[in-house]
DNA sequence: AATAAATTTGACTCAAGAGTAGAATTTTAT
DNA sequence: ATAAAATTCTACTCTTGAGTCAAATTTATT
């Protein structure tokens, strides 16, 4: 009983490792988004946590295994939105619609990374970061052929709707800056209102 | 006269210069495009034209003039783009439409490569870049505020207006393929109705 | 307090890829 | 045909950043 209450507690060796982990892939992932893969070196991101280069490497196996995670950590947030179910009336491209308002709100308030750099990974892992994206992508696809099929959302092939408003999304990390003006609320209204009617059914003649 | 007349002529030394080294720069934005740019290297450019890696010295200074030409080049084709100006009685949303589906149309089927990657620029070649980058986008924001005056795009911050469908654009780079079952014209079709139907002030209210 | 385990460091190795330079080859001009 | 200019090559240097390792330090356990 004592070692079960003790399991999760900060003072835990093993809690405060998986911290510390995740903190060195949360802050390279950040950079990596910033800058680029390429342009941000183990030393930077040691130093931003401040610790030494060497130190890194008792947490993770290399860089690669860095962004490959920090891809990993950013699929499963979306997979945790995904999981949500419609409410029972709702059409779906209300519930898309939501969906997406909450990438856009993991992206600019959650300090979540989605980063587009998957050539830097090699063989498995970029396999897996790939299927991981891609099983994403057809959810959505999936979301919005059966919009087609309620009539919320208009004919079309519904890959390219999906690539449109994706890249949407993969796009804020070229113009989206956490200290600039634009609100991350704001931009999830104006942009859920863009994709709306973007590929709302209504109107369509 | 006769020395005018020859001025173009591929036999001529200057021109054959200037056309391999556009082949450089050309054939490595396509490279960078689809793999980055620090996962292509000169040898991989090399090989693509059938030289060695040190004779493309004779034609670029160095890896970093080739992503700055590459990215100069395609802000060029698009600033051709820009050049052409609306019909006497055309909306801005109708222009913007023609703009766009150019764009797409450029990226697509003209060999152009739009690349995201500035931050492997430094100095002044970055800050050139990034100003080429910005005055596009503050173009584009100039027709979208012209037609929310027109009455054309309904109304609401024109940046994110912007934003959202300059992602659509940029994001091409991770999923088209020239070889694959996606048609250029066909996507240029599809993004110019998502586009429209997302922005246009019909419907709004 | 002593010991063991965990964590961090300083100093290092290594190699991939950018870039160089002079020689070789090719092309053009005389 | 010869010389000059242009282009390409081979063989190399260099450097930056990834990764390593044993020692030092810190933390937890006995």
């Amino acid at each position: 009983m004592t070692k079960t209450t003790l399991i999760s507690s900060p003072f835990d060796r093993d809690v405060q490792f998986a911290a510390k982990k995740r903190a060195v892939i949360v802050s390279a992932a950040s950079a990596f988004r910033r800058r680029g893969y390429h342009n941000t070196s183990m030393v930077d991101i040691a130093e931003t946590l401040g610790l030494t280069k060497a130190a890194l490497y008792y947490y993770v196996k290399n860089k690669e295994e860095i962004l490959y995670e920090s891809h990993l950590m950013t699929y499963a947030s979306m997979d945790d939105v995904l999981q949500l179910k419609p409410a029972t009336n709702q059409t779906a491209l209300d519930y898309l619609a939501g969906v997406f308002r909450s990438f856009v709100n993991l992206l600019t308030q959650s300090g979540v990374s989605l980063l587009t750099d998957v050539d830097s990974l090699k063989g498995d892992w970029q396999a897996e970061v790939l299927a991981r994206r891609a099983r994403i992508e057809r959810r959505i696809i999936r979301i919005v052929k059966s919009g087609q099929i309620d009539g919320s959302i208009r004919s079309g092939d519904p890959r390219l709707h999906v690539f449109f408003f994706m890249g949407a999304l993969n796009w804020l990390n070229a113009w989206f800056d956490a200290d600039g003006r634009l609100d991350g609320q704001d931009i999830a209204d104006h942009f859920v209102v863009q994709l709306r009617s973007g590929i709302s059914a209504l109107g369509e003649g």
